[in-house]
DNA sequence: TGTACATCAGTGAACGCGCGTTCACTGATGTAC
DNA sequence: TGTACATCAGTGAACGCGCGTTCACTGATGTAC
């Protein structure tokens, strides 16, 4: 079979949003091959047409599921300074904790990518600071920089609580922790807040 | 051979260890029995006869790893709300960051857990409440469940902003996190403090 | 316009390897006499 | 006290299986004439 030029890259493409996806349902360890080609209605052997290794699609995936999580964050909140509670709160919301398929590739692999080769930890690096930036841009239009670390740190926070909420059995405990999250983000952030919106 | 019935007991406990330390370091998921038993000095047929599957180990080393981690606070704190402070820049330390297998369970394996069994998440649940209320009883001796999500909230806070720290390639970003991390832990859970102590 | 050929994305079987688990066996020690 | 035996923690080879990776092959399409 023989496609088009623009066939091959949607095909690629194809393959990182489905290994993102499963990357973050069973962790990069737990994904294998077969599976992630699979899931992508591929044959395993076609892998080595579009990857070097193993490696060189976790870091193309670790880098689309941030690029992603930017491109969410941007559609789905609205712009500067107001947006910023939205995003908090959709964050932390119990939606998110359950669907970790379909989430913050932070909070799904964090402490796998620790373990990760080093372009990995570069593509994530390069990945986050795109994320924050964002949200520093929120916090400072004037002057992003001066909140980079502020945002990191909101960031490492939510990512935390969200992990954290996963892991518990206690469903309760679970969800006070998310409302505690939120408490605290936007305490972080030093955003204004009413005590609690139930929606959104 | 034939020992005394301690002896079974304390060579359990050396697996155990050694896997809470391995588990840490590569990961759940990466780390085979054999390797397991390598560390702690025996074969791997010996593992079932102290363990039923490798399941029953994670759970039971999630177990010990975080009565350990409840332990150290316990013995290298400073009793009462006096110790918070010092729990919270030993925790969010560079030597902490660097050293994982020594370090805190959930920062090296939260997002492991979460695709565990039943009894793994149940155990890891157990024994982060344990951890917790022994930070509620520092923050409000007279009322320490009325402070036990706030407790939550910091440890989830710390142990996240612990993993991104971890994650990230550049160093400097990685130590500023540390930094931030330190002041909002301190800020979370309303203890005074300076603007910044060199050591500890 | 019709035909022969080159391209190359994708197939599917196979590779060596390490996984979790099983099991027949070993041999140092505690116990019985 | 000395000897024969039972115990059972630990050994090490083997099991089927899925891993990451390789490779000879296929066959639909674009291109050349």
């Amino acid at each position: 079979m023989r496609y088009g030029k623009e066939h091959k890259q949607a095909t690629r493409q194809r393959i990182i949003e489905a290994a993102g996806r499963r990357f973050k349902r069973d962790g990069i360890d737990g994904s294998g091959i077969s599976t992630l080609m699979t899931d992508a209605g591929l044959t395993n052997g076609a892998f080595y047409t579009h990857f070097t290794s193993k490696d060189d699609l976790v870091a193309t995936a670790v880098s689309d599921q941030l690029q992603a999580q930017n491109a969410r964050i941007v559609a789905q909140a609205a712009p500067g300074r107001a947006g910023l509670e939205q995003i908090v709160r959709r964050y932390l919301s119990a939606q998110h904790r359950d669907s970790s398929d379909d989430g913050c590739p932070s909070a799904a692999l964090l402490d796998e990518i620790r373990r990760c080769t080093d372009p990995t930890k570069q593509a994530y690096t390069d990945g986050v600071l795109m994320v924050i930036d964002g949200i520093a841009a929120r916090l400072a239009p004037d002057d992003p920089l001066s909140v980079r670390t502020k945002a990191l740190g909101a960031y490492a926070m939510m990512a935390g609580t969200l992990q954290l909420s996963r892991a518990l059995t206690d469903r309760q405990l679970a969800d006070e922790l998310l409302e505690q999250g939120i408490h605290n983000a936007l305490a972080l952030l030093g955003v204004e807040h009413g005590h609690s919106s139930p929606a959104m």
